[in-house]
DNA sequence: GTCTATAGTCCGATAGAC
DNA sequence: GTCTATCGGACTATAGAC
């Protein structure tokens, strides 16, 4: 063991998550977190490139995950069919922790810059589907709008699966949504 | 003509505009932008709630057509055409600005920052659409995921539009990307 | 670990328009 | 007189530089 105690990283998260959700994101101050955390404020920057991206650390697994689920994706697969495998592929990973996103989901709701992030870290799941996609010969303009629609059913998908009283599976909105989407599109 | 010089709010948009482009965003400082306005620091944020704002100050305009478009749709209108003759409608708007578009948007890719900005209000935008096909009667969650895929159409055919050689009408690029949203969504 | 620039807020003062 | 637009200065927190 050390000089330092283990986990800053996880511990400023934690600080942060519950410091944000006690009085808000807005009035919680760097140095509050770091307090909290045991630690100082230059050790949260070390960590953190801003106030905000404490809370979304884990983008970078999502990210991961759906990439190498559309590479993994049968080579007959169309496109709309490679990005639904990659939304079904993470599914689980929401329902295991089906007490933490929506308490995450709060803070991010109350405040709009962190709105402005949540979009951004969507947008970054966009182009990387989209740039999957284009790997496996897809191409333009079929692999960005691909990209799109695949975020735009994670995004419409998540927030139902937060707001629904009965706990249905994250997957089965996932496709439920897909389904409607694909309702809406349709000729009449 | 009083004691001030007229248009302080056009003149702070248009340095802006200009040292952005220049520097770079970034590297810009308000007090700069008030400087080559002719004005202080204090006026520039009396105008424009932070340093990006001054970049989305059309984007009330904009959804204002969009929403009263979507109104206005023949009431036999699917929600997908009431949205398309809105996308239409702007259509115009933008092309009276080939010159301006590009630039503005050469400056929002060139920041994060201003692409979160970007991100929201075009949030925002598939919101406003969304509550005028409420308005319409149209249920969820169509009305939710339509207003989500005429903003995933504006934004992929404005792309479109800026990066395009020969200077097609944004309309007929709005109407060609649905089409393409329409294939990559209808079964195989 | 310390220092500094900048964003953004708050209070008040001023001066013209009406 | 009221209303509105500008300016001045002090202040905090973020974020990056040193």
């Amino acid at each position: 063991m050390g000089r330092w105690q283990p986990d800053s990283r996880s511990r400023l998260e934690q600080a942060a998550m519950d410091l944000y959700s006690e009085r808000g994101y807005e009035v919680t101050t760097v140095a509050q977190i770091a307090e909290r955390a045991g630690l100082t404020e230059r050790t949260f920057f070390r960590h953190f490139g801003d106030k905000r991206e404490v809370l979304f650390s884990g983008a970078a697994a999502l990210q991961d995950l759906l990439v190498t689920a559309v590479a993994d994706a049968p080579i007959s697969a169309t496109p709309l069919e490679a990005v639904t495998a990659a939304l079904e592929a993470v599914g689980p990973m929401f329902d295991q922790r089906r007490e933490f996103a929506p308490k995450r989901q709060a803070i991010i709701m109350a405040s709009v810059e962190l709105q402005e992030r949540e979009l951004i870290k969507l947008a970054s799941l966009s182009t990387a589907l989209a740039d999957a996609l284009r790997s496996r010969g897809v191409p333009d303009p079929a692999a960005g709008l691909t990209g799109e629609v695949a975020i735009t059913v994670f995004k419409v998908g998540f927030e139902r699966w937060i707001e629904e009283d009965n706990h249905r599976d994250f997957t089965q909105l996932l496709r439920e949504t897909l389904d409607q989407l694909r309702a809406v599109t349709a000729p009449s």
